[in-house]
This record gives structure tokens, sequence and C-alpha cells, in this order.
RNA sequence: GCGCCCGUAGCUCAGCUGGAUAGAGUACCGGCUUCCGAAGCCGGGUGUCACAGGUUCGAAUCCUGUCGGGCGCGCCA
């Protein structure tokens, strides 16, 4: 439709410019928008503004000669000239006539589209670092980053969703220490844990495992785990270098075998628990990206060269230095520590390399907002290496504070001191989570209030939209009990029936759908789905409050019936989008 | 100190990429069911769009500065 109008006035402007009317080298920007207030139309074009100034011309006398030139006719009831030159333009009756049957022919596909046909999007999000739990902040990024490549999928892109793994690095291995300990204290052995080290029950549980499988075989004598090993925090020393020193003495003592055992143990629990908690939560993925892979099949390796190929790096006191600074990055970076470790920098300078050399027109990166000074080095890395860093787009997620009760809840990863997804959803639920999270854009600090969406009442929007839903089924169940049966045939038939303004802003909103998907899929903005469903809903109730469906005439009652089965459509449609479930009872 | 994000109604937030009189929810008050689910509907008012400049036909939206809040500035990941 909104085409259909733009068209209308190009032709208008070529035919005014045909007779002299307007310059001839005018470059007209035909928009048409969908009007704020009904009062105003249904489209408005801002045509006459933008073409006053080139045209050296007032804004109202345009609008004037555009409308004469105007070819209306078909489902344009009126056009008219208002404000300051607006041209509005008021639809007939039976313009919308033609989404219901829309919707009716394609059901769930309704609201996709081909836009993105072609284009291969890798979205990565999540990939929170296998060293414990997902907690509620990493549910933002796995909800935001669902719902993104969902929409994109939705119109045409053909999306690739992966979550890439950080089994390799030195949180892993305070992690496998971590382990280790706790299965020495299994083992009976009194021992000081690391105030560095991961303090969660799930490393509890792990170490369980690890004494089950293999009892008391890798128990080594406590003094000689901390022989030689730097005095911790609470003992006055430095925390990081005591962590270190204990990975090193416990990967002398256990041997490489046995360390990747239990190294293993740790990681493999840890994933099994992410993707079974991802998976519930309604988010699947095509790939599990390995950083160990990368760094075997020695990936790195070759982006390290190929920095240095470009000549953008240099060595300073033992290590290996990115010349970030090149490509406006604060300061240079070190790939190569003076230990010949890699970073966990380089490793992801070969992943970003090796996503952009996969292929993809466009690659998606979802991180937490704390991340963002990382944003500058990976795309100074990607253009060193000849990449366009255009190709990525990393989209920050601000972090989502939980409120119990009206009070803040306090969290902090490494004493185990958080709240964990799994818990957030059986506390709220997986519907209201996934609704909550995407509620606001992602810039915005997200306040996330657990009693409102655990409340199962009219303060509740995910309740609110899924009760529209739920209403319509009941419809149909009704619609039988009364001994009725729907007959869509008759309803599509019947449309001019609906005369009602609710029903007219009805239609309006459900024709609007595939532009919402269409905006929030581009913009990477779920947060608009929410919001037009919301707006749907109320559309839904107020009609059904206002007016009944089962009525005697057949006619009207089919066509109504039409009218609010389309509108359940969309409404599971869009919930679908955002894996919120559109249930039939409530 | 430097960089990124945010500042809109008492509270939580939208505001369609520069358009018309800035909107929802919530809270508060009042009304609506012998009838398809009241988890619903209707009515009632609220704004120095943080502040100050600038850009133009036109600014909550763009640019600059100031103030306030969050986050980040490792040979950690």
């Amino acid at each position: 439709m909104k085409e259909q109008l733009a068209q209308l006035l190009t032709d208008a402007v070529a035919r005014l410019q045909a007779s002299d009317a307007l310059p001839a080298d005018l470059a007209p920007n035909v928009m048409v928008e969908r009007t704020r207030d009904r009062a105003h139309g249904d489209f408005a074009s801002n045509l006459a503004l933008t073409l006053a100034k080139p045209a050296r011309a007032k804004p109202r006398d345009i609008a004037e000669q555009l409308v004469s030139a105007l070819d209306t006719g078909g489902t344009v009831e009126k056009v008219e000239i208002a404000g300051p030159g607006f041209i509005n333009f008021f639809l007939g009756p039976t313009a919308w006539h033609g989404v219901i049957a829309d919707i009716a022919q394609a059901g769930a596909d309704y609201g996709r589209s081909q836009l993105g046909a072609g284009q291969r999007v890798q979205v990565e999000f999540v990939s929170a670092n296998p060293t414990g739990p997902l907690h509620v902040g990493h549910g933002r990024g796995a909800a935001y980053g669902a719902a993104v490549a969902d929409l994109l999928a939705a119109i045409g892109y053909d999306v690739h969703r992966e979550y890439y793994v950080n089994d390799a690095g030195r949180q892993m291995d305070i992690l496998a220490a971590s382990v280790y300990l706790r299965y020495l204290d299994l083992c009976g052995v009194e021992l000081s844990f690391p105030a560095n080290g991961y303090q969660g029950d799930y490393v509890w549980d792990i170490g369980a495992t690890v004494h089950r499988e293999h009892g008391e075989r890798l128990q080594h004598p406590v003094a000689e785990v901390f022989a030689g090993v730097p005095p911790d925090e609470p003992a006055g020393g430095d925390k990081e270098a005591h962590i270190d020193g204990v990975i090193a003495r416990i990967r002398d003592l256990l041997g490489a075998d046995d360390y990747r055992l239990v190294f293993d143990a740790g990681l493999t629990a840890i994933l099994h628990n992410i993707r079974q908690d991802l998976k519930e939560f309604g988010v699947e993925y095509d790939e599990w990206f390995s950083e160990r892979a990368l760094t075997d099949s020695s990936a790195v390796e070759v982006a390290i060269e190929r920095l240095k190929a470009s000549g953008h790096t240099y060595e300073d006191n033992g290590a290996l230095w990115f010349r970030a600074t090149d490509y406006g990055d604060e300061k240079d970076r070190v790939i190569v520590r003076d230990n010949g470790q890699t970073t966990y920098f380089a490793s992801d300078i070969a992943y970003h390399a090796n996503k952009l050399e996969r292929g993809y027109d466009r690659v998606i990166d979802v991180w937490g907002a704390d991340h963002h000074g990382y944003v500058p080095r990976v795309k100074a890395a990607l253009t060193a290496l000849g990449d366009d860093p255009e190709r990525l787009d990393v989209l920050l997620v601000q972090f989502a504070v939980l409120y119990r009760g009206g009070v803040k809840v306090q969290m902090s990863t490494r004493s185990g001191e958080f709240v964990t997804l799994r818990e957030l959803r059986r506390e709220v639920g997986n519907d209201a989570a996934r609704y909550f999270y995407v509620m606001r854009k992602c810039e915005q600090h997200m306040d996330f209030d657990l009693d409102l969406a655990r409340s199962q009442s009219n303060d509740n929007p995910v309740y609110y939209v899924q009760y529209a839903h739920a209403r319509v089924i009941s419809v149909f169940r009704q619609l039988e009990e009364k001994g009725y049966r729907r007959d869509s045939a008759e309803g599509l038939a019947q449309l001019t029936r609906l005369t009602e303004d609710h029903e007219q802003e009805l239609m309006i909103n459900l024709s609007r759908y595939p532009e919402i998907v269409e905006a929030a899929a581009i913009n990477h903005e779920p947060h608009q789905l929410p919001h037009y469903l919301r707006e749907l809903a109320n559309d839904f109730h107020t009609y059904y409050n206002a007016h009944t469906f089962i009525v005697e005439d057949s006619a009207l009652r089919n066509a109504r019936l039409e009218l609010i089965d389309a509108t359940r459509q969309v409404i599971a449609n869009g919930l679908g989008l955002l894996g919120v479930s559109a249930p039939e009872s409530m």
C-alpha cells in the first residue's frame, strides 16, 4: 500500500516536471508513512516539504500542485493537504480487507518476507565462558540474540546461529584447578581454597563426579600441590600469582593426560549444563565453535603470521604487539606474551578472520556492554588483515538488574553469589523471561522486575498478549458448543460487513505486522515486537468487549470470525518470533 | 583523565531514523458482566523531553558543550 502511494506521488512529480511546473533536475525522495493520528488519514507524505527548498516554492503550493496531478482512484478515497504541507491519504473501508485473506492464506508465514534472500548472516551470541552456569546477564544476551536471529531469518536471511566456546585459556585452567582442589577435599584432604578459584557449588559437583569415577587415584599430597606457590591474597600475597602457581603445580603432578581429564570433566559438565539451559529456554544453535579447535588447527598462528606480514606488529619487552593504534584503537595490544602464550585477543582475531572467511555477508556479535572497549581492537585487527570491518556488527547489550520486592538483587560470578538463568526461568517461567528480556532496546539498562514477571495478573504484559490469543481460541470453542460451524469462504466473501471502527482499527494494525517485523529485523530491535503485540492485543480486547462475534447473522458472524482468527494468527506469529508460547487456554 | 551507552509523566519505558497537539503501561479515582473467559473494557491528568547553545521550513530525535547515572580503559578472559 505504501509503495502504491509512493508510486502515485512519483508519477505526479514526473508529470509536473514534464509540464515545467517543477524543475526537471529534482531528485525527489518520496516517503510515505503511516499516520500517527487517524485524523490525518491512513498514510501521509512529507514530499512537498522536502521539495520546497530545491524547487524554491512554498510547501503548501507544491502540495496543491502534487495533489492536482495525482492520479488517484481505487482504494484512495480522499487526499488532503494539512499542516505545513503534508499530503494525507484517506483510504476507503474496503482497503484493508485484503489483509484478512493474506493472513488466512499465509498462516504461520504471514509477516515473513524475502527481503534478505540470498544473504548469509551469522549471529554469535551468549558465548559465555564454560566456567560456570549461565546467569541472568547471559539470559538477556540469549533472548536478544535469539530474537535478532529469528527476525533476520523471518525476512529471508540465511541465518547461522553460533556459540563461541572458550574452551582454552587461563580461565579454564582456573576452573580445572578449582575442580581438582574440590576433588582433593572430597578425598578428605584439608586445604585452603584459592581466593581466585571458582567457588560455586557446581565445582563441588564436578569434583564429586571425578572422585566417583576415579577414586583416589588422582590424589597428591597437599604439600606438593602448594609447594613453592606464592602466597594467596588473604595471606598477604597476590591471588593471581597464587592461582597460576597452583595451576602449574597441578599440571606437573597430574601429567598431561590426567590434567586433561580433570580439565575436560569441568568443561563437559558445564557445557552440557549450558546447552541444556539454552535449549530449555528455546534457544538453539547451528554451531558450537571451539576455541581449542582454532588453536589446534594453528589458525591462531596463521592469523598472527598474517598480521606480522602486514607489518602491523612489533616486539617489545619480549612480547609481540599489534599496532592497533594504526587503525584508531586507543593503544597497541599484546598478542603473544613474553612467556610465549598467545592472548585471548589473538584467538579472537583468528576467530573473526575465520568468520569472515566463511563467506557471510554480515557477521553479528552480541556482546555484553562491558566488552564495548573491545570493539575497536577487533575491527582494527580485521582491517590490518585486509578484511572489511564493516561486515562485522557488534551489538552491545546492557546489563539487566533484577529487582525482587523492590530491592536490587546483588550478583558476583566469582564468589558464586548470582542468580542463574535456570533459577530465573524456574521463578518466572520461560515465556515471561523471554518476553521481558527483549521488551527494552538493547542499549537500555534494564530493570527486570521479578515480581511483575511472575505475577499472573493484568499487570503482566506477557499474560495480556497471551490472553488475547487464548480468548480467540475460546470463542471458537464456544462456537462449536453453540452448534455453529465456521465458514471461512462465507466470511472472506462478507468482509464488507466489517464496518465498525474497532474492526477497521484491528485490520489496519494487522496490516502493520510485516512492517514491524521488517523494521525490528533490520534495526536489530526485537523490542518493537512486544510493543506492537501489546497494541494489537489491546485492539482485540477492546473489540471483544464492544461486539459479540457469535451472532445469528451468519455473514456477519463468519466475517468477524475471520478477523479474529487473523488476529490470533498474528499474535501467534509474533510471540513465536520471540520464543514465547501462544497458549490455547490459560 | 579518556572512550562507549543512557537521561522523556510519581515509577518502568515507547517515540516508526528530522515532521503535525510528545505517547503506552503502572500507580491513583470512578464506571462497565442475566450475553463469546473481568487474566478484559471505558472514562479521568500528569511533562522545562537533564541543561545551554547550534544546524533549518521544522529538533525529544543531528552537532557542540555542561551536569548527572552506568560501563570500560591488563603481557585477564
